[in-house]
RNA sequence: GGGCGUGUAGCUCAGUUGGUUAGAGCAGCCGCUUGAUAAGCGGCAGGUCACUGGUUCGAGCCCAGUCACGCCCA
């Protein structure tokens, strides 16, 4: 019996495990808080608390949850508990983006597999099992990662409801005259026949070889005189309208051979060599301004092939990159060439199909495909002599994000919202000052996209999607836009969904409506066009926000990655001005995005990293996902590797061995009976304490401003320098060797289950499941703190009273003692003269008198706190300080195994120093 | 090509209004421990602060340019 000291000690015990095994344990925490229904729970809870309203963006229901999406919905969750936990009531409704293409596309593919030919109704029907499928299996995926929120009612851009607010704010917006339909070159895709929005995600750019052509345009009765044109897509020539150049540039009449070519000067050598010319001589100089057709001495040309005229016009938009300087214009193919067009009054020609196919417009290139129209173009213009040069050029060009085919521009008849109308952009511009950005350069990127954007397109030739609601009788064209009758069919949409438009004749849509002006019974017509799905996940702040009794309007935050600029937060901002009068947000977080950190690229599927999300849960487990997501700075782009998310998952793990040495510690600690008060607690316990308020203060301020890697770091700081390498290290002995009821020992006990608590909660946010598995373990008894989940608690408060800055000062001067101290003992281990450091004797000596005083200050704890078993100070030895380092005197306690004289000298325990002795007797006498 | 951003040790982050030898945790290397043990403790070694050039007595911080990367647009 007496060598079996090791059972009279208080070793740390808890079912509490080391190992997280994150991957089998979440799905059991998943199920209790299903059990418990916990997001109910939470919200009822908090009924009467202060709203806070982070609105979702929907992601899309295609395919599993992409790593990305995971960050962006992990982000949202860490805000909405953070928010909750900071005592707010802070619902959080998800919702999917169920509309348009890429489900569209898909659909037809596998009826293509099929061979099936369905009529555009039971197409629809397709999608929407299609977006069924995939919003089940996402919401699975995200639920995975520990996200709270209303999962069994979500927002769907496809139910009735939604459908409905989406209808009503088009003809919100269309009474207010911002809806007009005009003709308008618009990115078109000829492969899969619709236009794409060109302010969205539709177009995406990639390397492209073109034919560029130099073409000479006879000038108007002045035979021999050309205006030399350039450019990359000879097949719009035939849509030639005019010719811009640059008011402020210089502009020559060169004569070449017999011929005489105006140019732009700076742009003559460069087209002279491409032609082959070796000798030309400027005639005249003339400012562009001076060109203009309808100024007096003005130009104007003919059109190479066509019976036409192209007179010269004005643009501030050409350059001296490249070409001549002279810009072949033609309105029908080109944004900026449609503005020069609507200046001077001309017409807005595009002579092609919705395939592709050249019109009888074009003349004899009539039904040419546009990408097969530029050869003979070009042979064309050869033949007749009005080809100056030709080459190859690579140039990035547009293509199709969907079908990844170049994409033409194209002037066809689309429904727009006028951003000017009603002073809209003004007013856009100033309320996006009122709103808070973060990071705060987000105002600058919006600011200027809201200046520079043109009217936004808001139609589509597709089918699945809301139907542009637009009726007009047949007869007489009278189009059904009062009031009276855009309610009936609201009306209709809230009840059956859009479904009923596709389903229904126009005539049954308003049914018993009579058209009032020819007041005939006539066919009616509705619109062929859906809506731009950015008009539908636009309105979520009408269908959503406005529309769930448990939210508010506007939001308080929306939080995106930073494409959204341009996305959802323009198109959230536009519909909620025009109808609302504000903004649908008070702040807009944005995240960036992820980058390979190996290829420093962007994460994309050809360099073979794992995409989705569910990837990462099923090898680390969300909590060590989450923590990733919170230890790194989202604000700029994020980067992705093996290596990272290893590393955070070590950090997990200190993290989790941290709690886990302190629920080991407080086996027998009741705080309702055992705790120690405030006034009482040890110095080393209050000093704790102390930094535990530092932490809980960072901590606070992190979430609050959504720095959330400053919570990462701080904890993670606070685990390792403070808490394992220090204070807990010193803390063993008297945990272990004192007596179980000793004061010491519940000083720290006390301390400990505070700090437990506290870290629990200040991590709940980021890593929920472990948060609550350590909830589960501490027990908190008695009062508020009985609570069934960490996640119901608030986060703790920063207490002044338990902080203390000059007993930390105090401290760290210890601390800095201490490294010193362990230099030395290195030493003396490479020696071989200890091992650990309780078999060393330290004498530490001199010093200046701050260092002297602070020796004296700790003499008594000095061999506790440095973990050795004797400290001597020997004050008189000067002012240079000095630690000499010797074996430990006496001999080696069994029972707490520091060196003690005082072994030996007991006869019934001669293997244990006297302070162990008294315990043990203690103990003894108890059994 | 344009707009908005980013670039500090192998990794993730700190670096106060420009002011001494640029900090931390992790990883690495070398030890100790075996009473937090698929743990714990200590020590050591890592940086031309993307590059170039300015302003200044002094620049990681300010200015200009270059390069790389991202988002958005052409």
């Amino acid at each position: 019996m007496a060598t079996d000291y090791k059972s009279t000690l208080n070793l740390p015990q808890t079912d509490f495990p080391m190992k997280a095994d994150l991957v089998t344990r979440e799905p059991q925490m998943l199920a209790r808080w299903e059990a418990m229904k916990l997001y109910e729970t939470l919200q009822d809870a908090r009924r009467d608390a202060p709203l806070f309203v982070l609105h979702d963006g929907p992601p899309y229901a295609n395919g599993n949850v992409h790593i990305g999406t995971a960050l962006n919905k992990i982000l949202k969750d860490v805000v909405v508990k953070a928010a909750s936990m900071a005592g707010h009531r802070a619902p959080y409704v998800p919702g999917w983006d169920c509309h348009g293409l890429p489900i569209e596309l898909k659909v037809q593919k596998e009826l293509e597999k099929s061979r099936e030919q369905l009529t555009s109704a039971q197409m629809r029907d397709r999608c929407r099992k299609y977006a069924e499928h995939f919003v089940d299996l996402q919401r699975k995926q995200f639920k995975r990662l520990g996200v709270f929120g209303d999962w069994e009612r979500p927002y769907l851009t496809m139910s009735p409801d939604y459908e409905a607010a989406i209808v009503a704010t088009f003809f919100d917006m269309w009474h207010q005259g911002y809806i007009y339909r005009d003709t308008k070159p618009v990115y078109w895709c000829v492969t899969c026949r619709t236009a794409l929005a060109a302010a969205t995600a539709e177009a995406e750019y990639a390397d492209h070889k073109s034919t560029s052509v130099y073409v000479k345009f006879p000038v108007k009765s002045k035979p021999g005189n050309f205006v030399i044109i350039w450019t990359t897509t000879p097949w719009t020539l035939p849509a030639n309208l005019a010719i811009a150049v640059h008011p402020e540039f210089d502009y020559v009449w060169a004569r070449v051979g017999n011929e005489t070519w105006l140019v732009a000067e700076a742009l003559l050598p460069v087209v002279a060599q491409k032609a082959g010319v070796a000798n030309y001589e400027v005639i005249s100089k003339h400012k562009g301004r001076e060109l203009e057709a309808n100024n007096g001495n003005g130009v104007v040309a003919r059109h190479p092939f066509i019976e036409r005229d192209s007179p010269v016009v004005l643009a501030t938009y050409v350059t001296l990159d490249t070409g001549t300087g002279c810009v072949h214009t033609a309105p029908g193919h080109g944004l900026e060439d449609h503005d020069t067009g609507r200046r001077y009054g001309l017409p807005t020609l595009s002579p092609v199909d919705d395939s592709g196919v050249l019109t009888a417009d074009a003349g004899i290139f009539a039904n040419q495909h546009v990408f097969k129209a530029n050869r003979p173009i070009v042979e064309h213009l050869k033949q007749i002599g009005a080809l100056v040069a030709e080459e190859e050029i690579a140039h990035s060009y547009p293509h199709c994000w969907r079908c990844k085919n170049p994409i033409i521009f194209r002037a066809t008849e689309q429904w727009f919202i006028n951003v000017d109308h009603k002073n809209l952009r003004d007013k856009a511009l100033h309320e996006i000052e009122k709103v808070q950005w973060v990071p705060a350069w987000g105002f600058n990127r919006i600011q200027g996209m809201i200046e520079e954007r043109p009217d936004w397109c808001i139609s589509r030739q597709r089918d699945w999607g809301v139907p542009i609601p637009v009726i007009k009788c047949e007869a007489c064209g009278f189009v059904f836009e009062e009031k009276q009758y855009t309610d009936q069919l609201v009306a209709l949409v809230a009840r059956e969904g859009v479904d009923a438009w596709f389903k229904r004749s126009a005539n049954d849509l308003l049914a018993g409506v009579q058209c009032p002006r020819c007041k005939r019974p006539t066919e009616f017509h509705k619109a062929a066009d859906i809506l731009d799905v950015w008009f539908e996940s636009g309105v979520s702040h009408r269908a959503v926000l406005r529309l769930r009794p448990e939210l508010k309007y506007p939001a308080d935050l929306y939080l995106e990655g930073s494409d959204q600029h341009r996305g959802w937060f323009q198109s959230a901002l536009w519909t909620a001005l025009a109808t609302e009068g504000h903004a649908p947000f008070k702040a807009v977080v944005t995240h960036g995005f992820l980058m390979d950190l190996e290829t420093k690229k962007k994460v994309s599927k050809s360099y073979g990293k794992p995409q989705d999300s569910d990837v990462y849960v099923n090898r680390f487990g969300a909590d060590v996902l989450r923590l990733w997501t919170i230890s790194e700075d989202y604000r700029n782009d994020v980067p992705l590797s093996e290596e990272i998310i290893e590393r955070v998952a070590g950090t997990y793990r200190k993290i989790r061995n941290t709690f886990r040495f302190l629920l080991g510690n407080l086996n027998d600690f009741d705080p309702a009976k055992d705790a120690v008060p405030p006034a009482k607690l040890e110095e080393l316990d209050r000093w704790a304490l102390s930094r535990l308020q530092g932490l809980i203060k960072t901590c606070h301020e992190a979430y609050a401003s959504y720095e959330f890697h400053r919570v990462y770091h701080s904890v993670n700081q606070f685990c390792t320098a403070d808490l394992s390498s220090f204070y807990l290290d010193i803390l063993k002995d008297r945990l272990y060797t004192l007596g179980k009821f000793s004061h010491e020992r519940r000083s720290s006990q006390t301390v400990m289950h505070t700090m437990a608590a506290a870290l629990a909660k200040l991590l709940a946010p980021a890593v929920p499941f472990t948060a609550d598995e350590v909830w589960q373990c501490l027990r908190p008894g008695g009062g508020r703190e009985a609570l069934d989940s960490v996640h119901l608690a608030l986060l703790p408060n920063h207490d002044d009273h338990l902080f203390d800055g000059e007993l930390e000062a105090r401290w760290e001067r210890l601390q800095t003692l201490r490294q010193v101290v362990a230099v030395e003992l290195e030493k003396a281990r490479a020696k071989g003269t200890i091992g650990k450091s309780l078999e060393a004797s330290v004498t530490l000596g001199g010093g200046d008198a701050e260092t002297k005083a602070m020796l004296k200050y700790f003499e008594p704890q000095l061999p506790a706190l440095l973990i050795v078993s004797q400290v001597a100070i020997e004050l008189d030895r000067g002012e240079s300080f000095s630690v000499k380092v010797a074996p430990a005197l006496g001999q080696k306690c069994a029972r707490c195994w520091r060196w003690e004289p005082s072994v030996g000298q007991h006869t019934g325990h001669p293997a244990i120093c006297s302070r162990c002795v008294s315990v043990v007797e203690t103990l003894e006498k108890l059994n």
